[in-house]
DNA sequence: TACGTGATTACC
DNA sequence: GTAATCACGTAA
């Protein structure tokens, strides 16, 4: 187990990011899980990624180094965690949709209002509500961070399927996830 | 199945 | 200025 820098996040493509990275950690301020859920945006050529219809996204990309957090309000409601890419193949995110939570569970029970653990993080708004992630951390490099990053991990088995909860490029297999684990969303 | 909620964008 | 859209979660 090692801990992940940003070279992880310009070696590899998008879509190999976010299917390596299903079995790592994710450590923040104290919580932490394993990510059993991601999904990959392209920058170029995906339609629907922020890049394709926000300019802020677009300079964002431009203007910030791999391993960076991109973190958004979503529905005015909930913040959504990202990390930036910059692959060989071209730039683009890496949405974290769900945690199997390993440590700090008792502080994300208070701040979910919940007591199942697999009702904590299995989902890409729950799982930065339990770790107490807001906009606070967009643009952050948290991969160096002193109590904030990402170590290597396995998966057993990595399925992928179609992104969830988006209405264009609804083709692209770039969601993935570790198969039969109650973690997941929905 | 319905809807809150606010940032961002396009277009007056 | 307005209106549409949106990588979701919850209650019902």
């Amino acid at each position: 187990m090692e801990r992940l820098t940003a070279g992880f996040f310009e070696r590899h493509s998008v879509v190999d990011c976010a299917r390596a990275l299903i079995g790592a950690k994710f450590l923040w301020n104290g919580c932490e899980g394993r990510i059993v859920e991601t999904e990959a945006y392209a920058a170029e050529g995906d339609e629907a990624c922020h890049t394709f219809f926000r300019q802020g996204a677009r300079a964002f990309v431009a203007s910030h180094p791999a391993g960076t957090a991109y973190v958004y309000l979503n529905y005015g409601v909930h913040w959504l965690f990202n990390v930036l890419v910059h692959g060989p193949q071209g730039s683009g995110f890496v949405l974290l949709r769900a945690l199997e939570p390993l440590a700090g569970i008792e502080r994300m029970m208070e701040r979910r209002g919940k007591s199942k653990v697999h009702e904590l993080c299995s989902g890409p708004g729950k799982l930065t509500r339990a770790l107490g992630i807001d906009g606070d951390a967009h643009g952050t490099p948290f991969l160096d961070g002193e109590s904030t990053g990402m170590v290597t991990g396995v998966s057993a088995s990595v399925v992928s399927s179609f992104r969830i909860g988006i209405s264009r490029a609804q083709d692209l297999p770039w969601r993935f996830h570790e198969d039969a684990n109650i973690h997941v969303s929905r």
